[in-house]
DNA sequence: TGTACATCAGTGAACGCGCGTTCACTGATGTAC
DNA sequence: TGTACATCAGTGAACGCGCGTTCACTGATGTAC
């Protein structure tokens, strides 16, 4: 059964688990799977940090894959972003134990490959586009609006309701376009308090 | 020793815990923790689920207040919505594995109390003061922000430095300010792209 | 005032479980000469 | 071509651990009459 590597044998019967229990893994639940004795991830992993890691990055690779193709088809940057963003709750949504897994801490993780920062330049890139400079702020906020409506929707604290989370987004990536470079005001007293 | 009541003295001892080990709780080391047998805290909370829950709703009411102290004190709507955002993520540093709890999954909680929709109205009040309206989007879209930024500082994926945080709800703060009632322009084409 | 009884909070042993990791091993494959 | 040896991936038993929950119990407190 072990046809295709061990290590990516592994890391799929990872993933499979994460679909299918929702739960954390447990080094010897994903020897199992993966058809193996326990100890035989040792032979491709330091330990189950390790494997986890891995696990973890072919995740971030799928969400930038998913960023890529919803930043693509000739929208217009905030159209654009928009999708970027929907796409980013979607992966939540579709594989929320994999999203937890990925976003648990970033420094229990072995950095042999980060596909998470080519996932972020993504959405960073089209931040920049609307904005018209790359200062970090904007790519941030969007990130974390992002990353929080996620969190919120797996935690089961917003309604699942796809269109309102396009209105969300919709808000937030209007009200970055019109945003001036400088925001020196924010402390003039505002006509509506 | 549980002069003061053990399901009190339970919480208080699971809140140590939290801080101290940043670790998930069982419900054998808060025992252990209070002093108390094993099997003492089943006369107070049906099960473990109950326990997380009743931490869970005291974080809660820490961040509801947090929240009323941070909106408080004269500030403009926008500073005092930006103080909000600041205090949400404060909260979540200053007491991650409480965070983390609080957020998990708010279908396992037994709701007997509910301080976390005390302390979104704390927030959603402010945006509505802001906008002038009080349609949801605007105060998902804030809590999202604080929400988004507050884990990925907890997962280690931003850089822990508070001006650049301030910046950044600064940002988005200043862009739901000008954001008009009807954003229906989102598919015009930009300036910048 | 005294007795009988119910209630209640907490105890302590035990069950059955899954975990990460160690250890010594097996047996197949490749390689040097 | 054959032999000796090293390498390597995976095995299987075991260690020591902590877990949530069950069970039957103890002993203190309150209450009815």
């Amino acid at each position: 059964m072990q046809e295709a590597g061990l290590r990516a044998v592994l890391i799929a019967a990872a993933l499979v688990l994460l679909e299918k229990d929702g739960t954390d893994l447990s080094l010897r639940s994903v020897a199992r799977a993966a058809g193996v004795s326990a100890m035989a991830p040792y032979r491709h992993f330091a330990d189950k940090a390790a494997l986890l890691g891995a696990v973890a990055d072919s995740g971030f690779a799928d969400l930038r894959d998913r960023l890529r193709t919803a930043d693509a088809g000739g929208k217009t940057p905030v159209a654009a972003l928009i999708a970027q963003g929907m796409a980013y709750i979607d992966m939540a949504l579709d594989r929320p134990a994999l999203f937890r897994l990925m976003f648990a801490d970033a420094r229990l993780a072995t950095p042999d490959a980060d596909c998470s920062t080519a996932a972020y330049a993504v959405l960073a890139a089209r931040v920049a586009a609307i904005t018209g400079d790359d200062r970090p702020h904007a790519a941030i906020a969007a990130w974390g609006i992002v990353h929080g409506l996620a969190m919120l929707s797996l935690a089961a604290r917003l309604p699942s309701d796809r269109e309102e989370r396009e209105r969300v987004l919709t808000l937030f990536a209007t009200g970055l376009h019109r945003v001036p470079d400088r925001t020196a005001d924010v402390d003039r007293p505002s006509p509506t308090g």
